[in-house]
DNA sequence: CTAGGGTTAG
């Protein structure tokens, strides 16, 4: 096309820019995107998203913050796709306050419809640094604009009660996803052995394994590691236990 | 219906 002297159009551009990135040819893709502008095309909505997620995946997140606000500050409006790049991209690595303060205002322009996917990453991260408070906002959020919270919703939140250990938490929205019609999968089955394993009572994740999901065949190698390992605490805890009480029952710590 | 993406566990 260059030697022809054609200028691709902006499609084009975009198949092209979207091949570099999955090879991960990501300089070679910002020298041609820069020079999209030189050759009179304006890159859109989906060459920034490309863009977006081609950086992220390689890590270089003050790229994918930079192009973000080009995009921006260009007058173009982010959609679902573009705002998913950038958030599952910032919140993969820790970085969800960021991509919050980003997107929160495309969010609540209510003029995007998003897809859970946005709102699962968001709620996931959050959950990461411990601010289930933010995290359940985002999901009454999700379904105020009619966007229902998921399976992964439900086992993201779900994974944090458990390993917070608040297992009548965890109950409560176990039963709540299974009344909103969602049925639980092996995750969330596994979260909840988790809880119980975490919380002493392996008796009852065991209960619950061989009742449950052997019977609904929901239960892999995750959940039976679980329940081995915790057993394996208890028994060491219990010798454990009784040596130091033969120990300090003979007075042998005194002669430390 | 010419292009871009995928979030959760031991």
């Amino acid at each position: 096309m260059d030697k022809l002297n054609y200028v691709p159009d902006i499609w084009a551009f975009n198949i092209y820019l979207n091949l570099l990135c999955r090879e991960k040819m990501i300089d070679l893709a910002l020298e041609d995107f820069h020079s999209i502008v030189k050759k009179g095309r304006d890159p859109d909505v989906v060459t920034y998203a490309i863009m977006i997620d081609g950086v992220c995946k390689v890590g270089r997140f003050n790229s994918a913050v930079g192009l973000w606000k080009e995009m921006v500050g260009k007058g173009l409006s982010p959609d679902n796709k573009a705002c998913c790049a950038l958030v599952v991209g910032l919140c993969e690595v820790g970085k969800v306050d960021l991509a919050y303060e980003l997107v929160v205002e495309v969010i609540k322009g209510g003029n995007v419809e998003f897809s859970t996917l946005i709102y699962n990453a968001l709620i996931s991260g959050f959950c990461r640094i411990s601010r289930i408070d933010k995290a359940q906002a985002i999901k009454l959020f999700m379904t105020k604009n009619g966007c229902e919270p998921d399976l992964v919703t439900y086992n993201v939140l779900l994974n944090y009660f458990c390993n917070e250990l608040m297992l009548q938490e965890a109950d409560k929205l176990f039963k709540k996803m299974e009344r909103s019609g969602i049925r639980p999968d092996v995750y969330s089955y596994n979260q909840m052995i988790k809880g119980l394993c975490n919380t002493n009572k392996p008796d009852k994740a065991y209960l619950l394994m061989v009742n449950k999901m052997e019977a609904d065949g929901l239960v892999d190698a995750v959940s039976y590691n679980t329940v081995i390992k915790a057993f394996c605490k208890d028994v060491i805890l219990e010798r454990l236990t009784s040596c130091l009480r033969i120990w300090v029952g003979r007075g042998l710590h005194q002669m430390w």
